[in-house]
RNA sequence: GUGGCUGUAGCUCAGUUGGUUAGAGCGUCUGGUUGUGGCCCAGAAGGUCGCCGGUUCGAGCCCGGUCAGUCACCCCA
């Protein structure tokens, strides 16, 4: 039994949940094209290096999440945590004119070492897009505009925008000061791993969802107003764009976002009917420096769960129906008759015919195949005895109408031809 | 990694104060007279009660451990 369960906070994909997925692929590309964004695949696994550099040391995705090995060269390689460092490395690889953009959307497995909970798995899988060689807050707000009409495609509606700045590098050093100007009297009040944080990450603090320091965080500097010129008026411009797409959302004064590499805008996108981990997908803009390339690549992406997605979308009532197995049944009665069927069967998918086509080898019973022929739900049957085999016909049952003749099996393709 | 809840047939679940061969519904299979599905009827198959150990004359029921699922925390998609 448990030797054939798979792993824990990974599962199997039977239909017609596999139906939703191909379904969000396929409006993944039809939207994502819509923009301009081609399709990437990279590798699920890199040298480890590709994701610290990217990611930040000292987040935790790097710190405790990683599936990490060594090859049989002794190499140290990870399964991606996260999409968006595997392409900034194979944008760089390709090479980037100056003044060239890349814009790309990607999806695929992705993994973390994390306990699984409602919508929370060790493999998931993310839909995600970067936007590479702009600096623009135009494109920002494109960005984010893609991303809610894509949702809106899916069907997925009552979700909420949450907006933020970080700034640029150069602010950073005078907001951390005066956050930890404001916290570090507090410090007694506060959780243990905020008071942590107070030497580690202090703007991590301002987000803590642990009641008390949420309560002091309220009353924290704002970190737009401690922001220079260029990066107020980056953000003032990101707003705009958003409003002139008509697109609604929120300020979030307070919400930082976990990986270190973002500059400027940061944005969340969550949803009611997700449970705890509410988030269906995040993103902003990043300034990445590879190993062996001296160049900072420059962008905005976002990444979307895509179990979340589709998490959101049962919440809604939108997933598929099962769907039917077959179409076409052939039953063979007696041994004789079996590759006759087997023969049938595989003409009529040459020609096209008969949608899912499925003969019946058991050699049981007309009753017992009939069975198998209307559970499976086909909508027509073929029949094969010890009759018709003698003068080369076949008996054409219509599931939907009961209604059955016996033809000649050259005649067979009239009688799928018509309704 | 930490904590709460759960673990009985393919599925959904019953199993009384621990006491003889562990039950139901659905599903599956076979049959209801010569070769015909869905409805109905009859019969059958299917379970080391997650696993290991303990308490007991005796455990699906009690205790411990372990594994798995689930939800939550940390964090994130």
């Amino acid at each position: 039994m448990a030797v054939n369960e798979p792993l824990p906070g990974t599962s199997d994909l039977w239909e017609p949940e596999v139906l939703d997925w191909i379904n969000l692929e396929k409006q993944a590309r039809n939207i994502f094209s819509r923009y301009g964004y081609t399709e990437l695949r990279t590798p699920i696994f890199e040298r480890t290096d590709v994701f610290v550099r990217n990611l930040g040391n000292e987040t935790d995705v790097v710190q405790k999440e990683m599936y990490t090995f060594q090859d049989r060269g002794g190499r140290s390689l990870t399964l991606r945590p996260e999409g968006t460092a595997g392409v900034m490395r194979a944008i760089a690889n390709k090479g980037l004119e100056q003044g060239e953009e890349a814009r790309v959307f990607y999806f695929g497995p992705m993994f973390r070492g994390e306990r699984p909970a409602a919508g929370r798995r060790r493999q998931f899988h993310q839909v995600g897009v970067e936007a590479v060689g702009s600096d623009s807050p135009w494109m920002d707000a494109e960005c984010i505009a893609m991303l809610v009409h894509f949702l809106a495609e899916l069907g997925i509606h009552g979700s909420r925008v949450l907006l933020n700045t970080r700034g640029l590098p150069e602010d950073r050093q005078a907001i951390s000061q005066a956050l930890l100007d404001y916290f570090q009297p507090h410090s007694n009040a506060l959780c243990e791993d905020c008071q942590r944080r107070l030497s580690t990450n202090v703007w991590r603090m301002l987000d803590c969802k642990n009641p008390a320091c949420h309560e002091i965080a309220l009353g924290a500097p704002q970190i737009l107003s401690l922001m220079g010129e260029a990066s107020r008026t980056f953000f003032a411009e990101v707003c705009a764009g958003l409003t002139e797409l008509g697109v609604e959302y929120e300020l979030a004064p307070r919400m930082v976002r976990g990986l270190d590499y973002y500059v400027h805008t940061v944005f969340e996108i969550t949803h009611p009917g997700l449970g705890a981990q509410d988030a269906l997908a995040g993103g902003g803009r990043y300034r990445i420096s590879l190993p062996g390339d001296k160049r900072t690549f420059e962008g905005i992406g976002f990444a979307a769960g895509m179990e979340r997605l589709l998490l959101a979308r049962e919440s809604l009532g939108l997933q598929s129906p099962p769907s039917n197995r077959t179409d076409t049944y052939i039953v063979s009665l007696g041994a004789p008759a079996i590759p006759v069927g087997l023969r049938l069967a595989g003409e009529l998918r040459q020609a096209g015919l008969g949608g899912r086509v499925k003969a019946d080898f058991s050699n049981r019973s007309l009753k017992a195949q009939m069975r198998s022929a209307n559970r499976e739900g086909a909508s027509r049957v073929l029949i094969l005895g010890e009759a018709e085999l003698s003068q080369s016909s076949v008996i054409c049952r219509n599931m939907t109408t009961s209604e059955q003749v016996t033809l000649p099996v050259g005649e067979l393709k009239n009688w799928f031809l018509q309704a």
